[in-house]
DNA sequence: ATGGGGCCTCACGTGACGTCAGGCGCAACC
DNA sequence: GGTTGCGCCTGACGTCACGTGAGGCCCCAT
């Protein structure tokens, strides 16, 4: 009960060609072969197949699913988990960009013209691939960088939550200290920056008054950040950095 | 208010060189050049560019992308209620997918084995455009297939329900007679072929007889349309190629 | 025995970039 | 006021995942 090329070809919705090319780098070589130099697939094929265009569809470069299909110590039920996990993800990332198109419908019907910059942070930030290799690039081989990735690596749903909640107070603290017109130098802006501080400590990686003035450069510096900063409110990011610069002279030395 | 290649790649999480690629091409020129010949990117190279992305993930190639965008008698609503559907329909494909993967799942743990056709008809009858490119490759020219595709076009969606209802209740007949025990080729099951054959003819293309027999034909040659007919009884296939031919002689000549 | 459809192996073409190489522009730092 | 560094420029070749013939077996059906 093996198939040819053609009748794999056409249950799979792929072109033959595409199966020559998957025996020729040996990603999916058929089980036998006729005397002819017929090409035969075998049910474990088909099977090696699908779990071969399911990577594929996720964005996987071919040699990369080689090397996942082939991990001998992963068994076909963690693959199925990482699968569904992926495609999940997936899933919800088009549903943000959905969503996102949908507010521009509104937003076109009723005649408002959206930033440029809200339009394509979907695509800077959500993509996970993409962001994260321009993180690498940007902070690849920074200690801190590593730790954090160690560190966020390990996080349950529940740290997710927490996190994500604690930053958000934090966020909304700052938006009401600038907009309360509370000075950047005062106290109580000075005290955000510091729990600002310690968030990042507490979640990312060790962070001390230097760097933590250097995380506030870049939020002024870097488009994305400030983009993200001010989408809260305007003027957040340079507010932020000030906070930051003199809570570091209070504290720092 | 003009942006550089850096800060455009950084915000929507592309490389410098693709912007560079999509200048070559035309695709999206910016807006503007510093004397030092430096791009800069305005705001409506940003819009552009958002949309080139959003067509981009949706699997166009760029050079079609150029064509949907540069088509001047379509606005910008009609645009996004384009990607909203397509959008819309890519994510239905995708939580098939998952609840695919997520019986794959059920099935191993139960220490069922699926078989590999049920698993790659995913495949093979959903991705849009892979499917209907292979139609056109298998169909293309005929003049009934240019028929069915002018008249499907044109289908609203309470045509497409009375179609599919009608299909199943069809479907769910031929079960019966199959199931039943009834001949292929009694009256029972000639009738049967002949409301199929009439079937086809209202909704997509005049079937004579004979075309008819090359469809019955097709069901149990092409092991999609044979995979199609018996995953609702096996044998089912066949059953109704006997039933067609059958009729074809009584009708037919 | 003779097509015709399916399959084979080269082998070059293509789309969408990646990846240097070599060099200008410009603000900063010494 | 050089020079260092970073960002940007233009070629130009490399790469990945195939597409697209060309030329030639295989095999079944007329």
């Amino acid at each position: 009960m093996s198939l040819s090329v053609g009748q794999v070809s056409g249950l799979a919705g792929i072109t033959v060609r595409t199966l020559h090319h998957y025996d020729e780098i040996g990603l999916l070589i058929p089980g036998e072969r006729t005397s002819a130099g017929y090409r035969r697939y075998t049910d474990g094929d088909l099977i090696r197949l699908q779990q071969i265009l399911l990577y594929r569809e996720l964005g996987f470069p071919l040699d990369e699913i080689a090397v996942i299909l082939d991990d001998p110590h992963v068994d076909e039920l963690t693959q199925l988990r990482r699968q569904h996990e992926l495609l999940t993800r997936k899933s919800e990332r088009l549903r943000e960009v959905i969503a996102a198109v949908e507010r521009a419908m509104q937003a076109r019907s009723l005649g408002i013209a959206l930033t440029p910059q809200e339009r394509l942070e979907l695509f800077g930030d959500f993509q996970p691939e993409d962001h994260e290799a321009e993180v690498e690039r940007r902070w690849g081989g920074t200690e801190a960088y590593t730790q954090s990735r160690r560190r966020v690596a390990s996080y349950t749903k529940a740290d997710w939550a927490e996190l994500t909640a604690e930053a958000a107070a934090l966020t909304e603290a700052l938006v009401a200290a600038l907009k309360g017109g509370l000075p950047p130098d005062g106290a109580e802006a000075m005290d955000l920056a510091e729990r600002h501080r310690l968030h990042i400590s507490r979640w990312f990686y060790t962070c001390d008054h230097e760097h933590h003035r250097c995380l506030g450069e870049l939020y002024v510096s870097d488009p994305r950040f400030t983009a993200t900063h001010d989408a809260h409110a305007p003027g957040l990011a340079r507010y932020v950095r000030s906070a930051i610069v003199a809570n570091g002279f209070r504290g720092g030395r």
